[in-house]
DNA sequence: CTATGGCACGGATT
DNA sequence: AATCCGTGCCATAG
């Protein structure tokens, strides 16, 4: 991806400026393979043993300084802790695939979302669980359907359904929901459920999805009123409520997506490049922000490469120092982005502190622009810097970077919520004065969007709901 | 007549 | 320069 290194003679500042902000745009996981490829194809870089921290056995980045460690014990302390996090283990490597039964490769189209579920839930697993998840999880079709059913599963594997069952039931509730499961009408009623846990749900629409999804599929709505014994209204509201939230298919949907049913966008499972917690997981410590960094070392110019220069007769020469500027530059440039990712990151944690700690309704609109005028960068390199990388917040949710840039999310989510806590129904123009009482100006029009955004029914439509808990 | 969704325009953002 | 977003106007459904 950086052939622009043919001539790194002296041009320092533009080469320099070029690959340190192609270095930005990737995510941990192409970074990895770009120093892979860098490391491979150039004798001069070196990859230096880790260091790991004497108390905490941390691997470090910076020799030297821990972190974690150095931190003081001030636990009040507003300021996050930003640094680069090297761990090799974090990205998932290709090797997920059971060993043990080698009769199917691979699941040829879904090879992103296995990985992406699997971290999501193995913190929660014990060991051998993790195999039988990675397992099923390489049974996954395009949908993200099961292709082969728990008793198989069971068979194969030598685990009792009970656990089979029970790893179904993990999956399921990782990101994609209903993402494991066996069939459509299996993931909806997964999806059914935790919607429920968050908001309102039709009161027909599980029985709807049980058992009258082919009529439904064919709007025979007076047949099923008649079965049900309810006004037709009622079933085309469940029916608009199934069709705009749920996904019969799993892996079409994502967070992303949510707001737009129909649009079967192809999602990028993203596993996070940034990491944020509290410190020892206790919120009232302060946060920690680690970059990752997919390396288990540090990397340099190899010492030794220099002295064979030395050695090296006249024409070798010369292409070993090339090959040294090359080394030497590329080194540069990732410890320039190192530097721009953390004082990018610093920033944006203490400005979003709320968001992150306290959820969407207390992020704080910024714009890159902004941002890029106090960091004194370009815009430019904000954008890349942010483009295409997932965080993992405290709450273990995944959100992709660019959600602490989103303008409207704390607007859409007040409204959310008051949507949700009024037991009447408000029409559009009313919730424009609800949420100019709380201080956000919007139009009307603007509301109706952001409605449509977040999957929320028209009043009308809403009013047939009932609250589910 | 009221509430909404569609189209499209202008300004901000990237 | 390309794209995204908020908004106004208008047609349509209830």
């Amino acid at each position: 991806m950086i052939q622009q290194t043919r001539q790194v003679q002296k041009p320092l500042t533009t080469a320099h400026l070029a690959q340190t902000m192609s270095l930005l745009a990737l995510t941990a996981e192409e970074l990895r393979q770009q120093i892979d490829s860098e490391l491979a194809g150039n004798p001069a870089l070196e990859l230096v043993e880790e260091r790991r921290c004497p108390t905490c056995h941390r691997i470090l980045s910076d020799p030297g300084k821990c972190p974690i460690c150095s931190i003081p014990s001030n636990p009040a302390n507003e300021e996050p802790v930003v640094f680069l996090s090297p761990r090799e283990e974090f990205i998932p490597r290709k090797d997920y695939v059971d060993n043990e039964m080698e009769d199917e490769p691979f699941a040829p189209a879904a090879e992103e979302l296995p990985t992406y579920v699997l971290r999501q839930i193995a913190p929660d697993l014990k060991k051998e669980e993790r195999g039988l998840a990675a397992f099923m999880l390489t049974h996954l079709d395009e949908d993200g359907l099961l292709t082969t059913s728990l008793i198989e599963v069971a068979r194969y594997t030598h685990f009792p359904l009970s656990v089979v069952e029970k790893i179904q039931r993990a999956i399921q509730m990782a990101d994609p929901v209903g993402v494991g499961s066996v069939s459509t009408t299996e993931a909806l009623l997964v999806q059914l459920q935790a919607l429920r846990e968050t908001g309102v749900v039709p009161e027909l629409a599980e029985e709807l999805i049980k058992d009258g999804l082919d009529d439904l599929s064919h709007h025979q709505y007076a047949e099923l009123a008649h079965r049900y014994h309810v006004p037709q209204k009622k079933i085309i509201a469940a029916a608009k409520f199934i069709a705009e939230n749920l996904y019969p298919f799993p892996a079409r949907s994502h967070w992303g997506d949510a707001r737009q049913p129909a649009a079967q966008t192809t999602q990028v499972y993203h596993q996070p490049d940034i990491l944020i917690g509290f410190l020892n997981e206790d919120p009232e410590k302060p946060l920690v922000v680690e970059i990752i960094m997919p390396l288990s070392g540090t990397l340099q110019v190899n010492p030794l490469f220099k002295q064979a220069i030395r050695q090296a007769d006249e024409d070798a020469r010369v292409d070993l120092r090339k090959d040294l500027e090359k080394a030497s530059l590329f080194v540069k440039c990732l410890q320039q982005r190192n530097h721009t990712m953390e004082r990018l990151l610093t920033r944006v944690v203490s400005l979003q502190r709320e968001y992150i700690i306290k959820g969407d309704k207390y992020l704080k609109p910024v714009t890159r622009a902004q941002l890029s005028k106090e960091l004194e960068v370009h815009e430019s390199t904000i954008s890349r810097a942010v483009a295409n990388k997932s965080v993992q917040l405290p709450n273990k949710r995944i959100v992709p970077l660019a959600s602490f840039f989103d303008r409207s999310l704390n607007v859409r989510s007040v409204l959310k919520e008051i949507i949700e806590k009024e037991p009447k129904t408000y029409s559009d123009s009313e919730l424009v004065d609800m949420l100019t009482e709380r201080g956000f100006q919007v139009a009307r029009r603007t509301v109706a969007k952001y409605r449509a955004i977040e999957g929320i029914l028209p009043a009308h439509l809403r009013r047939v709901t009932i609250k589910g808990k």
